[in-house]
DNA sequence: AAACAAATCGAAAACGTTTTCGATTTGCCA
DNA sequence: TGGCAAATCGAAAACGTTTTCGATTTGTTT
């Protein structure tokens, strides 16, 4: 690996100046400026980014951590964060936190160690306790989070308005028609899923729809079987539902596929609606109507505010924070209509 | 930031026995060692990555290209990557070349002056070049390729038999009685689709089933709509399709919406088959009969082989490249049927 | 108490870069 | 030609760690 050392030897001049050379400075003569990037060149010389790292304090390198990286919300998360850092010169690194709480704490102190210049973090529904993300604050270094955050937590956001997303689907099956609406909620912790769940009752007291809990369900892993399973456990308990408002796609296309096999017909006899709009939603029969949750530009966001963040923290500017919330949109498809 | 230097003035000794301390090394007393520590511990040291890496050439992290993230399969190669990688205490670094080969190349040569200690990659479909690769060996930087690999580069691999594969879901749908097969493929570049491709014709000529090329649909970008557009094409070019083979699920998938619209029976009129497994595969209606392709365990494995010619590499041993071959397996769903 | 071995410690160099600040050279004008 | 400013260069410190090797201390044995 050829170094600085190396092309001054070449060269028969000083370190520093091959250095300042490569960095355009403007006190070294326009004559060796290009004589040592030809020889830079020629040597294919790489900067030791170890070195920089050391001198400059910074790595250029950001840390994120998401919940499940198979999941298609986040995945198109990622691949917005991947995106809008590499334009602007950063690498990403990217941990899972399998929504485990421990695994979160000890993933945000390794990225910590690892010095990277900035965190980008979407909580595990295990978490509960903040503490490990008031450090990464107290640590100076910048920290934004994204879709499932902490209220309390002091720093830059970027979400969508849940609470407004799910009033908007609820409303859509009220306005449809529907009567008996049923709810599957997500755990306890998420603001998410509280946000959700406030939604569906706001609507519902809006439209004089008296609020029956029996009709609330909550799920914990949030999957494709959980949704069989609590469809199957909702034609159980209840007969006359017609509408149902559910947390995530991938849930509702469980509860499709259960009904489906049930002979129940969706919609004709019940209406779903899922969140996020997840690419599978389009694919299934019939077709979810859902809430478009927009990944791709949450991550592009997200990564814009924390780049702000750094940059404002090398020019020792009071960095200040931003919430910012993310339209979301209807999608209808096959799984609602209008009922007569 | 503490630093060893700080533990040592408040210790009154020096930073070398501090970092000795610290590693415990036989040659500091158990009760200096317990003392660093403990101060240690007290004054939340964190070491310098940076000047570790300085020091040691190593950083502990390792970059990851991928052609497309949002790929069902690609996201659990890369679930399998980090959850491997992590059990290590190795980072990985994630980028996306988009299929482009010019991204790659640039992604390569920032993954290079990253000085990652090593890289795991799968092809870009416009890759035809392997300058870029061979430079990374000659670089010595450990590097494996999976899935979509370049035979002729000389490095550790770890791929399924894509050729075997293909024959197996080409053999199914001769099996259940299909006697006009036709078949969507990838382009011409990336290994898979010509092996996947050369499987299918050699079921056919093992079972003496006439190869006709107007049955063969070259496709570029394997999307969701180019299924679409292309079983369109296929029910106006042929009648007496009776089964299709489809180098991947999500156009398989495709084409299936496609059948479904224009009311033909799958698999009554038509045997589709997959590749891949998507977990959408599952949802849609009727199921997609395809051939399973262990993502999880192929990220795990690549991993595996990369962190092996890590480890030989710094203990200077000769590094030997393996080919690692995963098996596939057919999944049977409905959207294939014995014919009568 | 001498002699030696074992245990414990620390000085210093090295990793490769960036940047400050002082030194030297060059060019220009009187 | 002398003098001064501007242009050009380089020495050296610093970033924080790891590791070699020599120095010192402690303990053990006769």
């Amino acid at each position: 690996m050829v170094t600085l050392k190396q092309i001054a030897e070449v060269l028969g001049i000083s370190i520093t100046t091959v250095s300042k050379a490569l960095k355009e400075y403007p006190d070294v003569s326009k004559k060796t400026r290009k004589l040592v990037r030809e020889t830079a060149a020629m040597l294919n010389y790489k900067p030791n980014s170890f070195a920089v790292n050391l001198r400059t304090k910074e790595s250029k390198t950001i840390g994120l951590i998401i919940p499940e990286i198979m999941h298609h919300f986040f995945s198109s998360v990622v691949k917005g964060i991947i995106y809008q850092a590499e334009k602007k010169g950063y690498l990403v690194i990217t941990l899972q936190s399998s929504e485990s709480y421990d695994l979160e704490k000890k993933q945000i102190d390794l990225l910590l160690s690892k010095r990277v210049d900035g965190i980008l973090i979407s909580l595990a529904n295990g978490t509960a306790d903040y503490k490990h993300l008031t450090q990464v604050i107290e640590n100076e270094t910048p920290l934004v989070m994204f879709d499932k955050i902490a209220k309390v937590v002091k720093c830059s956001k970027v979400i969508i308005d849940d609470r407004k997303a799910a009033y908007k689907a609820t409303q859509h099956l009220i306005n449809i028609g529907c009567k008996r609406i049923a709810h599957f909620r997500g755990p306890l912790l998420p603001q998410n899923s509280i946000d959700r769940f406030l939604g569906y009752k706001q609507a519902l007291f809006d439209y004089n729809i008296p609020y029956d809990s029996t009709l609330v369900y909550l799920l914990n892993d949030m999957s494709f079987e959980e949704g069989k399973f609590y469809a199957n456990q909702l034609l159980k308990d209840h007969k006359n539902i017609d509408g149902i408002f559910i947390n995530t796609d991938l849930v509702a296309i469980g509860a499709i596929t259960e009904f489906n096999k049930q002979k129940i017909k969706v919609p004709k006899q019940i209406n779903v609606i899922g969140f996020s709009n997840w690419f599978m939603a389009s694919v299934i029969s019939p077709s979810l109507t859902t809430i478009n949750q927009p990944g791709f530009e949450m991550g592009k966001k997200a990564f814009k505010l924390l780049h702000k963040e750094i940059n404002d923290k090398k020019k020792k500017k009071v960095i200040s924070y931003k919430e910012v919330v993310l339209e979301t949109d209807l999608i209808l498809r096959e799984s609602t209509r209008k009922r007569i």
